[in-house]
DNA sequence: AACTAAATGTAGCCTAGGCTACACTTTGGC
DNA sequence: GCCAAAGTGTAGCCTAGGCTACATTTAGTT
């Protein structure tokens, strides 16, 4: 048998322990990566919803970035699935998409609706949501929902 | 005057004004480049606490990365004056970095009290609370902390 | 004191997501 | 119908943040 090393200091007490924070830290990664889609999907479909086109450079505006960056996004939404595209027409959603669009849309009021009904200003709740949503599991939503059933 | 292009569709009606819009998605993309940063004070702050030392190894399993990776997250520390490293001696908080992990800690527990306090399960809340607090502002911890004092 | 395992650091690779610059289509105003 | 302005697409650059592989240093056991 090696010799095993001794441990260089004790165990801490207040931190989760090693595994459950490195699960944690690695999910809040993992939805991290898909926020940028998820916000896509949203905008798309908004567009769509109300203007009957949805074009980068209309995307690219509502995100505040170029819109060389927007076209590689789509590009990326493409490859994932979620959108279609014609050259020079326009973005679609995929089914995939659509649905991606719905949950991502419904989730992002309420968010914004708990925030509200919990006493956060109104510009407040809707800057913060902007983020905060990418980060809300369904069992939260569910825990929301009943809030704003109860109370609001 | 050269002539100026007709709109080649309505305006949307139920999107946010775009610079609006644009200003809400800009600002949760800087929160989300100094979540990590967050991430990493306030993990430093706790294992300096608990055990007297923040080795780089410790950080990454923590986090559940790579060695190699916390250890290149701890030179952007340095350089953005958080941190401080004596080489094959561990990691310390400059004063701005211990501020900044005070900051975060107490907001990553009152966020997560708020989502227990509205009927969030704890391991959800503990959870959801990783990557939600990155994007929570002042107005919204206030809020919060007035509604756990009046409910709570 | 030597040896070896662990920790630490470095190098180099990849992808995502920003950007600017430039080329090519489309289209509205004349 | 022309043609300039707007929109679209492509190329190439950058940084952040992952990774693996390998080199170097430290330290526990013997
Ligand atoms: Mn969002
Ligand atoms: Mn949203
Ligand atoms: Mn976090
Ligand atoms: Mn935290």
């Amino acid at each position: 048998m090696p010799p095993t090393r001794a441990a260089r200091r004790p165990a801490a007490t207040e931190l989760p322990a090693e595994p459950t924070q490195a699960r944690r830290f690695g999910k809040a990664r993992t939805a991290q990566s898909t926020a940028l889609l998820e916000d896509y999907a949203e905008l798309i479909a908004d567009l769509l919803a109300s203007g009957g086109e949805a074009r980068p450079t209309d995307i690219a505006r509502r995100l505040g970035v170029s819109h060389a960056t927007a076209i590689k996004t789509i590009a990326r939404l493409k490859r994932e699935g979620l959108a279609t595209a014609r050259p020079y027409r326009g973005v679609f959603l995929t089914e995939a998409g659509e649905a991606l669009a719905a949950r991502v849309k419904s989730r992002h009021r309420l968010v914004v609706d708990l925030l509200r009904a919990v006493g956060v200003p109104s510009e407040a709740a809707e800057q913060d949501a902007e983020g905060i949503e990418h980060h809300v599991s369904d069992t939260t939503l569910l825990a929301f929902g009943r809030f704003l059933k109860a109370h609001g």
